[in-house]
DNA sequence: GCACGTTCAACGTGTTCA
DNA sequence: TGAACACGTTGAACGTGC
């Protein structure tokens, strides 16, 4: 039987294999760095062609223009619909705090990572 | 069909469905954990902006001292009076990047990325 | 049975490296 | 550019005490 974990796994953007959900989107981890990238970078992003680039897993670095383009076709966005931009989700501070924690901190990372399959 | 809509089952602060009253308060589970988590070690978190942020469903993350703020407008509060189980909650609240620098060690290098039994 | 605390997979983001 | 790592929060599921 087809099993259920190649049918849905593909992004949304290229077709390459999906690792999760970024951005409110199944996509694969190159598209979800570059969309972390360039979404806020160059936002006016234009193609210097027909804007209508195939964007397949080959094909997928020739044209940031329209790559952005169907990110955005495909739902992406950042969260910040209502508000201002927001430097960090959290506590604002991205600068010298994480910046101290990764250089001093030796963290147990005792992640116990047991199975646990919960439907999400 | 069940009358959901007569039933005031909404969280008393996001608005999201409640699954019943934590800390004095008709939540939902994300800001029943929240609240508990929050509360503890970061007392003092300030909005970044103006302090009125919105706190809906979609937005509850983007602003924890909002959520913070609503969470406490809406009476939440930890009953510390009958169950003082804590032994000494230690707080100080110099801040939030304290709670990360004082922490104090060196990074370590382990793989903590698991095998994670993705099951969506 | 309800409320509380704990657990941990899912996810966002920054960084590093090839 | 993209894979991998590091680190944090989030929230549903779960166990437990009252």
């Amino acid at each position: 039987m087809v099993s259920e974990e190649d049918e849905p796994k593909n992004c949304a953007v290229c077709g390459d294999r999906a690792t999760g959900y970024h951005f409110h989107a199944l996509t694969c981890e190159g598209c979800k760095g570059f969309f972390r990238r360039t979404v806020n970078k160059y936002p006016g992003l234009t193609c210097p062609f027909a804007g209508s680039c195939e964007v397949s897993r080959a094909q997928r670095r020739h044209c940031p223009a329209c790559r952005l383009q169907k990110c955005l076709a495909a739902g992406m966005r950042k969260d910040t619909s209502s508000l201002s931009v927001h430097p960090s989700p959290v506590f604002a501070h991205p600068g010298p705090c994480a910046a101290f924690a990764h250089t001093h901190c030796r963290h147990q990372h005792l992640h116990g990572a047991a199975n646990r399959q919960v439907h999400q």
